[in-house]
DNA sequence: ATATCGCAAATCGTACATGATTTGTCCAAG
DNA sequence: CTTGGACAAATCATGTACGATTTGCGATAT
């Protein structure tokens, strides 16, 4: 038989093409904040049925990026700007500790790979580019914890953030006097983890740099 | 129109009874690790149709319970006894936030409520009942941060803990010398809440405690 | 003993029927 | 002429039955 390249699209049942669709299209902001997901509508564009739909949105549903009622149905979930708060500081405690368990094994060339992430944070700071800057963000801290050896605290912390992209685009957080501090204590952290601080100080360091941006965010919302 | 109790069973579409259903049985062992979930086989057994239950799977795969692979089916999930561990230290970080944000909203008889469910463990303690022991440290802990204003954090901390119970199922997971550490721990927290210390203090007693937990079950395991 | 063919079982997807909710219209009262 | 309510029709979520496709296993033939 020919080994060549098959059309096999191992990776391609309906409803998880339909599940990634529809949490892309909410994570970019297509379908922002209580936008109305109905079946049939999505069946046509989509050119799916119904059922691989429903799925999706059920594996959505628990996702917690959108809320069903019963006969009523599907709509993206809303957030307001304390739920923000609460979700950065639930990531605080998270990423500090996914940030410590895996700083053991952070290789130089793999702390050197998140010091450039953080040069280019500066970068985005000198040019006032508050949205390069959110996402190097992300990237950056991600790139602390990528080599988890706890999957589902990985997925969990995918989760987090995903549902704080979403409600990025519900309310705008940016707080400028915060961007400049936050990438000198990326500078203190990725010092810590290069010089094998023991565990719990990188935990701490980590969590109070997350906890930091969301009082910031707190003072300058509910003033 | 007469306004008395209708017989309005609001919460009460298949899915989401199959979705509970389904649920509770991973969780008290029913459908133990590995168990392979049939949806013709599931569907006779409980009288509703394929699709209800699919998007009930759809969700426990969210939730991280089973586990779905393309074309062959839904298995519960299946746990060694490190993700045991992982869970527990992920559990300790949102437990000792919960606990420091709910301890200011604490009334004087609801710390009480608390101290007499860690006398019942005492108790349990005295007559070498493990099971009755396990049973009341989860209600114990939910009971500090049973108001918590943050819903999705109390998702999360359901969820986490409803990992553990199944996992429990699997590698039975109870060290003999910790328990009476931990009702200690557990009077000096209620401690600290009665006199109003600093939430960052709370925070780390309670986070230090189920840590202490973790750690103690890895020197029984992987002496 | 190995390989290939074929059958059984279960998942995946579609079309259709049903029931609940919302909307829109018409009529009547003020 | 406006307002309020009731009835009707459309819309959409929910559930069932059925067909299509894939996987796994066993039997048969070489």
């Amino acid at each position: 038989m020919s080994m060549g390249a098959r059309k096999k699209p191992v990776e391609g049942s309906k409803a998880e093409l339909s599940y990634e669709l529809l949490r892309s299209r909410i994570l970019d902001g297509t379908y922002g904040p209580g936008y109305r997901l109905v079946m049939d509508q999505l069946a046509r564009e989509t050119g799916v049925s119904t059922i691989p739909l429903r799925e999706a949105v059920r594996r959505l549903q628990s996702d917690g990026l959108v809320e069903v009622v019963r006969n009523i149905g599907a709509r993206v979930a809303v957030f307001d700007s304390v739920q923000v708060e609460h979700t950065l500081n639930v990531l605080a405690r998270l990423e500090g500790y996914a940030t410590a368990i895996c700083a053991p094994r952070m290789s130089p060339a793999q702390v050197q790979v998140s010091r450039e992430i953080n040069e280019r944070m500066k970068e985005a700071l000198e040019e006032f580019d508050p949205t390069a800057f959110t996402a190097l963000n992300r990237e950056f801290h991600f790139s602390l914890y990528r080599h988890c050896p706890d999957e589902h605290l990985n997925a969990l912390l995918e989760s987090e953030w995903a549902r704080l992209d979403h409600m990025r685009r519900s309310t705008f957080t940016y707080v400028p006097g915060r961007a400049r501090r936050s990438v000198e204590e990326h500078d203190h952290l990725l010092g810590l983890i290069e010089a094998k601080a023991d565990a719990a100080e990188i935990e701490d360091a980590a969590r109070a740099h997350k906890i930091a941006t969301a009082a910031a965010l707190h003072r300058a919302t509910a003033h």
